[in-house]
DNA sequence: GTTCCTTACCTCGGAATCGATATATCTTGT
DNA sequence: ACAAGATATATCGATTCCGAGGTAAGGAAC
């Protein structure tokens, strides 16, 4: 998703792409040569994106690979209908969340981010004692296991507020294009 | 590590670990059968843990499974001197700090939130235009890539406080512990 | 001009992980 | 008595992923 969402925006080369998808996520996740260039391939055999050949700027010749309509479809198809990995992961979810405005339909893009508005509303019960009964951060003896559940209630705040005013404007956007259509029809 | 770092508590079977581990790091990350048992055969295997047979309160009998003190050095071993993905990768980070207390001292402790502090210092350029310069936040089309920089920007501050606050608190500790022996010699 | 460093791409073997499948046990409902 | 469902453990093939290694090309240093 990350290869073909970078490749949306404009073109660029393995190496160039490897950079972009490590710094991303948030923090640095460094993608090993064997699992970039074998995707690589692998999309390039399924007419995601084409190669052609340049020369290098400044060593090595480098192959510019671009992005097909069958790429951007399938991109799309990604963004619109995530696997619940997307959702739940947050390594995953800040991946998609960098290329949902891919996705053009305001509607669609609200919809993921409902999706995992909910997903952060369920309360989550972190640890638990012997007999499976959750124990509350007060309770807690260890400081990092209540610095841990301090840091994850704050953050989701966080984002369940960004989550709340940008679904509200989306559903606005998408209003205006419902009135806007039907008044036109 | 979760696996050890649970045991290290208090015995437990396979299907309660899975679902222990399955609600940790934050965020439900569920643990395939496929990888929980093999983990544990060979954690077995390493006497890093013992099996004994129990019957089950509820259904079928339980493997209890005990951590030795082989496993509890192998588990101080990974939180003593973590793998650099246990300090970048926010999902095993946070596993890494709900068993830090299983290493008692204080010093040690403080040692691997420093780790963490400094990779979270260093600052993170998510988006690079065609010619691989920053874009910073307000020059961003996107409002998700927008709303990813709030939010990381955001979680960042509150985790970098936390851990200021708690390795002040470790050292002062660590430095009564220092004071406390050097009277006593 | 030869060595070294960086850029850039690729492959292979092994390790980790998953998903499907199988099995056994006990409780509950009918 | 028997079926259904939750509990509990285990295995296997397929897939994904990584890390080490190799190749190639250009520029800089000496």
């Amino acid at each position: 998703m990350a290869i073909l969402g970078f490749l949306r925006d404009f073109p660029l080369h393995g190496y160039d792409l490897k950079n972009r998808v490590a710094s991303l996520a948030g923090h640095v996740r460094p993608v090993a040569d064997g699992t970039l260039y074998p995707t690589i391939k692998k999309l390039e055999d399924a007419q995601c994106l084409t190669r052609r050949t340049a020369p290098g700027s400044v060593a090595a010749p480098r192959h510019m690979l671009e992005i097909t309509q069958t790429g951007t479809d399938q991109l799309r198809r990604w963004l619109r209908d995530p696997e619940q990995g997307f959702i739940t992961d947050d390594n995953k979810w800040y991946v998609l969340l960098a290329f949902l405005h891919h996705l053009e339909n305001p509607r669609e893009q609200a919809l993921v981010l409902t999706r995992r508005r909910e997903f952060l509303d369920q309360p989550t019960q972190l640890f638990f004692d012997e007999n499976g009964a959750p124990i509350p951060p007060e309770l807690l003896e260890s400081p990092f296991r209540k610095g841990l559940m301090q840091i994850h209630r704050s953050t989701n705040l966080t984002e369940i507020d960004w989550l709340d005013r940008q679904t509200t404007e989306l559903n606005r956007r998408a209003g205006f294009t419902v009135h806007q259509r039907s008044g036109e029809s």
